[in-house]
RNA sequence: GUGCCUGUAGCUCAACCGGAUAGAGCUUCUGACUUCGGAUCAGAAGGUUGGGGGUUCGAAUCCCUCCAGGCACGCCA
């Protein structure tokens, strides 16, 4: 199925063909609806390539153009444009063909890659907090949206369990530890001995020497260390597994820092043959004096002390995902502040000849009321655990209040759709590189671009069809329980009044959304489309009575409602959140 | 010091690879309910896109410069 986009753009390219004339700009969407449905700037390029009037040049492009019955003839306006406008007939015909497609008409990409996609990335012996929020809930978005599109996605956690810092969790394991608080708590004890040794560690010398001295127990294999250390690993997976049960989040592969520690030798030595890598003040350094961004940024893959460090990590799990998990591209969603030492891998990546899309996705951080990055009264950052579970707190009191005769059973399940659903929508309706202020009241609000208003709007139509009552009820296409699958097409689409059509127009729209995401990895492009098309929706439903009108209206306006209903449902679970059937 | 990111309405944010008169939401104000969930809709008000130059048919977007905030820059991850 193709869009009107690209419907339309082979009929510009012939009728550029057709007047002689190369293909060039690019027609898009409308800025305006003024301008009609679509626009092309082709006459303005040319025209400024050939020194010619755009406006000659368009009347000649659109003298040429076949519009068939998919648009108006197009018109010349402003500098040079030409518009497009597209017939209800054409919307009609084609929102028909969303309508019977299970795909709701997104193509699957021409060239599928296997995509490893790192993300999320907590660290063992600290909970997660907010500050993984961000990589989690876009990594996820990411995945879900790319499998949809037809690629071979790896979802992987690169979990830091290997760190310096384990020789201080050793240490405090072995002489602070409080056996009862780790069985009250375990992940609140292991942060309360790492935090008390680490404070001691920064001021006493000794006592830091005493933590790295486990830390070198435990990579030369020592047993009692590397128990203690598999105790803490397992007490954070917990935590963690928690988490993304709650986020709904799964993981195809956890291969954390400890995954590659018996290969990184070998690595070292490896670079240190090819030359890429040199000694350098007793440690083992890459120069990048060829690149004049890096020309004096060295990266250290070896410590002088014959220690490895992340640096090291990262090449090897580059070298691990493209030979042995076959990756076509890796695609990192790890916080800006790592930007330069992801260019560095990657340039070392390039000169070992690995030709793998690899691609940085960074964003802002997540700040509190007082615009600064956001941290609990006493100053520590918020674990993630607390603030999912609040969330589902505060959703439910709304429920309370505005449907207060749901069951138990039934409030809870909502309230966690929407809480949780109202924390991801906050972060991906943003533009992931800005810094966005946490706001519990507006990431709940009933009203404009949130969560719960486009969960409202699915809820709307599914009341629609359980008012309907009767055996041709729409049923959603998946997660809902009794769903046939059976659902009533109208046998044509009766498209009259301009909220029916703008509603039609929108819905074909998502086709050429879905696959737009990948280009900068922009989900708020996604969001903001959803948001439109609820407000579409709703002004139909204000202009438009479905189970009052008459046939074949009735039928033609359920269908959009049903419509609306998946492409929402559909929208929503590539960006990872649920919705409920009331709310 | 060098580099990267950010700066858009009172507030929170959009604007697809340079497009036409910079758009939403919140707030404020004006209208619309014998309701298919008003948890809504229609409308109004609100701008020197941080400042200043430049490039061109055309700039929030590209270049230069300055200002403000954030982050990173050889043995943490």
């Amino acid at each position: 199925m193709e869009t009107f986009q690209v419907v339309l753009a082979k009929k510009l390219s012939d009728a550029l063909a057709q007047a002689r004339l190369p293909i060039a700009g690019e027609l898009t969407p409308a800025t305006d609806p003024r301008f009609g449905d679509y626009q092309t700037n082709v006459a303005l390029i040319l025209g400024k390539q050939r020194g010619e009037k755009p406006q000659v040049l368009a009347e000649q492009i659109v003298a040429q153009f076949n519009a068939g019955d998919v648009c108006e003839p197009p018109v010349v306006a402003g500098a040079g444009f030409i518009n497009f406008v597209l017939r209800p007939g054409a919307v009609a015909e084609k929102t028909m063909e969303v309508l019977r497609d299970e795909r709701l008409g997104v193509a699957k990409a021409k060239s599928t890659q296997r995509i490893v996609i790192d993300f999320g990335s907590p660290n063992v012996a600290k909970p997660m907090h907010v500050g993984h929020i961000r990589s989690t809930v876009l990594g996820d978005a990411l995945a879900r949206i790319a499998q949809f599109l037809g690629h071979e996605v790896i979802r992987d956690n690169h979990i830091g369990d290997w760190g310096t810092q384990f020789g201080m969790v050793i240490y405090g394991w072995k002489n602070l530890l409080d056996r009862q608080a780790l069985q009250r708590n375990p992940l609140a004890e292991i942060v309360r001995i790492y935090k008390e040794t680490n404070e001691r560690a920064t001021s006493d010398p000794q006592f830091r020497e005493a933590c790295r001295q486990e830390l070198v127990k435990l990579q030369a294999g020592d047993k009692e260390n590397i128990d203690i250390w598999n105790e803490c690993v397992a007490l954070s997976m917990q935590d963690f597994e928690h988490v993304y049960k709650l986020l709904d989040v799964h993981y195809d592969l956890q291969c954390g820092e400890s995954f590659y520690h018996d290969c990184l030798p070998s690595v070292v030595e490896r670079v240190l043959k090819s030359g890429i890598a040199e000694i350098s003040e007793g440690a083992v350094v890459v120069f990048f004096r060829d690149n004049p961004e890096l020309a004096d940024k060295p990266l250290i893959i070896r410590k002088r002390d014959g220690g490895f460090n992340y640096a090291t990590t990262d090449v090897a799990t580059i070298d691990y995902r493209v030979n042995d998990l076959k990756a076509d591209a890796i695609w990192y969603v790890v916080g800006a502040p790592q930007t330069l030492h992801f260019k560095q891998i990657f340039e070392i990546a390039r000169r070992e000849g690995y030709k793998a899309d690899l691609r940085h996705i960074i964003f802002g951080s997540i700040l509190g009321e007082d615009r600064k990055l956001m941290k609990t009264r006493s100053g520590d950052n918020v674990p993630l655990r607390d603030l999912l579970e609040e969330a589902c707190k505060r959703a439910r009191k709304i429920i309370e209040e505005k449907n207060p005769q749901l069951s138990e059973d039934e409030k809870a399940d909502i309230a966690k759709k929407i809480g949780i659903g109202a924390v991801k929508y906050a972060d991906l309706s943003q533009y992931r590189l800005t810094d966005y202020i946490f706001s519990w009241e507006k990431m709940l609000a009933l009203h404009g671009n949130t969560a719960p208003y486009l969960q409202n709007a699915y809820v709307r139509i599914r009341s629609i069809f359980r008012n309907a009552g009767e055996a041709a009820v729409a049923t959603p296409l998946w997660g809902v329980e009794g769903g046939t699958g059976h659902r009533p097409v109208a046998t044509l689409l009766v498209l009259k009044e301009p909220a029916e059509i703008n509603l039609a127009k929108r819905l074909c729209q998502f086709a050429e959304i879905v696959p737009q995401v990948l280009n900068d990895f922009r989900l708020n492009i996604l969001s903001n489309y959803l948001f439109e098309l609820a407000n579409s929706f709703h002004t139909f439903y204000e202009a438009c009575p479905v189970l009052k009108s008459d046939e074949p209206v009735r039928s033609s306006r359920l269908s959009l409602c049903d419509l609306t209903g998946r492409v929402l449902q559909r929208g929503l679970d590539l960006l990872g959140i649920k919705v409920p059937e009331r709310m």
